[in-house]
DNA sequence: CGCTACTCAATACAAGCGACTTGCAAAGAA
DNA sequence: TTCTTTGCAAGTCGCTTGTATTGAGTAGCG
């Protein structure tokens, strides 16, 4: 047998160069040979992991959207003692903020990613079956925080969660355009959580 | 002096074989060649009237623009009697997102144009100077609104103007993926709309 | 060793890109 | 008319792109 060589590890090196591409010149502008020059390898080890191009945007979206995941469950356990479902939900929004280098550039893919989508049924079945899960599962949490008397009964927690979805998709839009920085983001959307938990007063 | 041609007309036909292009295909697959003849005319017509490609891109951004604030300029003249604060902004924010053909091209050249303003400060601070001034706007009709009794007086006008900005960007862009219907991108801003405007209730 | 499977560099290639040059037609001005 | 300026088409330039191909190098097994 020959030398044995971890494919998947190698794939995850060159979508790495990838990103640091995309994060200074931008995702459209990376060409095969501009990844493969700044993973450090040749245009020919870059194709032997890599048939095509798309396959390599794909596995490196994937990759990154792993991460994020991994990231935000981290959040998430990091949260000491029996969290409420106002500390997760804050936990996971702020974790889909642009906050640091690697949630920016995993933003910017996405952002990427989105403008293939709009002209691409098959990447938007994706996000079509993503997002409403991602809304369920916060929905999930306002539903608890309503039963806990911290949420208004009468909120459509399906409705609030897609709001909060978009308020960040939105407060994030801002943040890479130097609009707002990070911190009154992450303020913003405290302040959108405090007018949603605070049982009976306004919001 | 030569036959006599409305050179800003021809630009403005052009921009919009690029919309067209980029409402289909996008705007990053657009090339002179394809703009060109999406518009009927020569490759050397073209750059007779845009010298490179993206003094094209700028002047089609800064064109559909234009029209985009007409439009919304036009929601707010609609408004028969005295408009309320209420009115305005909602006729301002329904006007932002992609409800039909051209306000959705005009939102994807808007995407397009970020992709490109994020590595490039000089178009970036476009947008620093733009939104701040929709958000002072925005804000001042919050203002209106709590002197009238209609909004808790306690709110901060710039930073809710801000989420509401940012709530119609991220709603927009849900919009263009399939994930929710524009009628349920207006129905979840009415939401918040009326959340803000109910005085000492909730919200 | 010899063999086979795997790794990967080098190069070639056709297509497409934006930018540029040339040339000519048309329309007032002289 | 002749001159000059503008409008525009056609062609070409050098370059980059994604992909395909070729061939050499290498590691382990029989």
């Amino acid at each position: 047998m020959p030398k044995k060589v971890d494919h998947e590890a190698r794939r995850r090196e060159i979508s790495q160069a990838l990103w640091r591409i995309a994060s200074t010149r931008g995702l459209e502008g990376a060409s095969l040979r501009d990844v493969a020059a700044e993973a450090g390898i040749s245009l020919g080890r870059l194709q032997h992991y890599f048939r095509t191009k798309d396959e390599m945007l794909v596995f490196a979206l994937r990759y990154i959207e792993t991460l994020a995941q991994d990231r935000i469950r981290a959040r998430i356990e990091a949260l000491d003692g029996e969290p409420t479902p106002r500390d997760i939900l804050r936990a996971c929004l702020t974790g889909m903020l642009p906050l640091d280098e690697q949630s920016r550039i995993g933003f910017l893919v996405g952002v990427a990613h989105f403008h293939r989508a709009v002209h691409d049924a098959a990447l938007r079945a994706d996000v079509r079956d993503g997002i409403p899960k991602l809304r369920d599962l916060f929905a999930d949490q306002l539903r608890r925080a309503m039963e806990r008397g911290e949420v208004r009964r009468d909120r459509d927690a399906d409705d609030e969660a897609m709001v909060l979805i978009s308020l960040v998709d939105g407060l994030s839009t801002y943040i890479l355009l130097d609009v707002h920085t990070p911190e009154k983001a992450v303020q913003l959307l405290d302040m959108r959580l405090a007018q949603l938990f605070d049982g009976v007063g306004a919001g």
